[in-house]
DNA sequence: AGTAAATTCGAACGGTCGTCCGATCGAAAG
DNA sequence: CTTTCGATCGGACGACCGTTCGAATTTACT
């Protein structure tokens, strides 16, 4: 235990905010929970706002420790692809506050503008990853070239994010688990 | 302007949600967007959650009334599909307030217990119509029977939702508009 | 050891929130 | 005309919010 104050109460954040969404969560909320006084928060992180930015960054470290963990060298596109779908029934399952905690965000930077711009970085990261990884030239071509890389990662990118919201709401419906799997269709046409 | 009390503060209150979404949105405001006294809305609907509620059954009769003017008779299921590709995509360019108000109700149902009731079924409402208009019996044959109709209409519209959520975050990339037409791959394997 | 800077704390502030309550209004019923 | 009752109002209440501040403590450096 020898995490430093500032480690403590962005760790205590990302908890709270997993557990009770970010409206809910107050900042004495994550003072208590990371035991420490309500004034550090501002001390480090300057305001709430500043707080949750590094919250922010610290989900989209996460996701991509996952992604480091789950793609390996030598894989072909068409794998690539197939492992992220994996990778997303994985954490729905093993790590479901990860994707609340994305979710709450992404929701947050619809009405504020500093957030817009973070939460636009991380979802631009993740399909710029699937751009590349994963919609090669071999598979454009396999696909017809109907489709830009960028517009098929889009659209499976947005395809796992809007199954898994269905799927937390329902946790016990396995059509819709299912139909992560069936987003493979994309490029097995 | 014959309007009731209770009508004039359901539609401030869903106006002010699609403004400012549901955590930013005090009763103060919705009171005096409707012209209203604030204990009227405690009168007329109990308390917050209450008003909230019928808000969510309000936004899910918008999006139905939409679906009755595009829906047409005598479409065969794959039109129907392609239609409602479509109506996603007029809705997003005429009313995204109305996708706003879907998906900070479908975050709050994250995380409140009675809100993840309604706004399950108003999710099952649009996947059930999708199940029985777009993929019949010889849809399913067509696509090699391979998923069941309920696990495709959970990724048609997982899909939808998904890229609709990215298209509001990067209002500009024609790259992510373009996916919700290529969306249907889906029934044109 | 002594001092200056960086941390940490607890208390307090002004503001906003949802809710509640008594008073008033207006129309229908006796 | 009087009574009754639902509708409407403004104000007040306690709780909680994010932020600030001065004092106490710890750390780092000479």
């Amino acid at each position: 235990m020898d995490k430093t104050q500032e480690e403590k109460i962005l760790d205590a954040a990302y908890h709270c905010i997993a557990k009770d969404g970010y409206a809910r969560t107050s900042l004495r909320q994550i003072a208590q929970e990371a035991g420490v006084a309500v004034s550090q928060i501002s001390y480090h992180y300057t305001n709430k706002e500043g707080l949750l930015l590094a919250v922010v960054a610290r989900a989209a470290q996460n996701y991509h420790e996952y992604m480091k963990g789950f793609m390996k060298e030598g894989m072909t596109p068409q794998e690539k692809g197939e492992q992220f779908i994996t990778l997303f029934q994985e954490v729905l399952q093993t790590d479901p506050e990860l994707f609340r905690v994305l979710y709450d965000l992404a929701g947050l930077a619809l009405w504020s503008e500093p957030f817009r711009d973070r939460v636009r970085d991380v979802f631009a990261g993740i399909t710029e990853q699937i751009t590349t990884e994963v919609f090669d030239a071999d598979v454009l071509a396999e696909l017809g070239n109907e489709y830009s890389a960028k517009t098929l990662a889009s659209m499976l990118f947005g395809g796992l994010f809007g199954i898994a919201i269905q799927a937390l709401l329902e946790p016990e419906d396995v059509s819709i688990r299912n139909s992560l799997s069936a987003l493979s269709v994309i490029f097995q046409k």
